[in-house]
RNA sequence: GCCUUGGUAGCUCAGUCGGUAGAGCAGAAGACUGAAAAUCUUCGUGUCGGUGGUUCGAUUCCGCCCCAAGGCA
């Protein structure tokens, strides 16, 4: 069985999961669609294993210079939770990044791998005939898909129609969802959406007093750009302007904030739909972890 | 004290040659099957500062009052 601790930015999951898994006795395994980047600490809110004290796997598991996919993190992930569950121990998976934790839940098949070649005269395609024109082309080849993705997302688009030209149907792989194996979600929650924004205002201060904009200088003198994968994070690409001399670092602070909260909000969505049955915990502060832990894990040692 | 310019959505402002008003941002809800911290969809009624007057009708024109910014004393 899976246990997964969930919730948006800034909900308290690392230390929530950092005490769970120490009376569990277990690891965490990480579902964080920007920690598993190296180098990018500040920014993506990372605490080192000494910190809380416990082991953490798929972080800094990519170089920001290359592209990363769910597959790559379904992969290390699966890894980590087989010699986690050889040791028979309670595989824990933490983390903000939905999508990614779908993939250990559910039976999915992705499609095909990117192909930069097809993506690209999709793309140049696109410009020169519009979103419309790859709609209905995408509606005569696979007209369920084409009803699902709206002609303004030009990604998701270019996506469904490359994977319909490798392997004949986009739609298809849209089958419901089969369970991989039995899970248990809590997500977490702050008080209210006022006590949340307050603190993500609250850790984005943080993060630029720690010192950001130098993690951020640092990517950039190692050859990363803002056209990277891992330059469009929440905390990095808003940068790009201070770098070109529009910003000054109080608006690339309230930019990120801003962009915090609606990233914050999409997480609240996902983890209040996904799933069937949700363990709704609030934490208001940190003596609400450790009771919450407690009880779930004699729940949870119990059940083995 | 006098003069000027403003006071319209949570914020910044547009507008109504008189027929009770609309953008951006903020905010809210949602989608999501190899970029997911990505990408995308939907949602705009508010004493138009207050109060009198003119008018069939005033947020719009006029008077007075209040508030803010600037100028003159």
């Amino acid at each position: 069985m899976l246990v997964i601790v969930g919730g948006s930015t800034a909900s308290g999951k690392t230390d929530f999961a950092a005490s769970l898994a120490k009376k569990l006795n277990t690891d965490i395994i990480s579902a964080d669609s920007m920690q598993i980047y190296q180098g990018m600490d500040i920014g993506t809110a990372k605490a080192s294993d000494s910190e809380i004290g416990v082991v953490q796997h798929c972080i800094d598991i990519a170089k920001p210079s290359t592209p990363f996919t769910v597959v790559d993190y379904r992969d290390s992930a699966e890894k980590a939770i087989i010699n986690i569950e050889n040791d028979k121990k309670i595989a824990l998976v933490v983390g903000g990044t939905g999508f990614y934790i779908n993939s250990l839940l559910f039976s999915l098949e992705y499609g095909a791998e990117r192909n930069k070649k097809l993506e690209s005269q999709l793309k140049t395609e696109l410009e020169l005939h519009g979103a419309l024109h790859l709609h209905s082309k995408l509606a005569m080849l696979d007209f369920e898909a084409a009803q699902k993705i709206h002609p303004n997302n030009t990604r998701r688009l270019v996506r469904a129609l490359a994977v319909t030209m490798c392997k004949g149907s986009f739609s298809s792989q849209n089958t419901p969802k089969t369970l991989l194996r039995p899970y248990k979600i809590y997500v977490l929650n702050a008080p209210s959406r006022a006590a949340l924004y307050a603190r993500i205002n609250e850790r984005v201060d943080k993060m630029i007093s720690l010192g950001l904009e130098s993690e951020v200088e640092r990517l950039l003198k190692s050859g990363i750009d803002f056209s990277m994968q891992s330059m469009q994070g929440i905390g990095y690409k808003e940068w790009a302007g201070y770098f070109q001399g529009n910003l000054s670092i109080p608006e690339v602070a309230d930019l990120i904030k801003k962009n915090t909260r609606a990233y914050a909000k999409r997480q609240e969505t996902w983890f209040n739909n996904q799933y069937e049955l949700t363990n709704k915990i609030t934490i208001a502060n940190s003596s609400d972890i450790d009771k919450h832990t407690d009880i779930i894990a004699k729940l949870l040692l119990n059940t083995l």
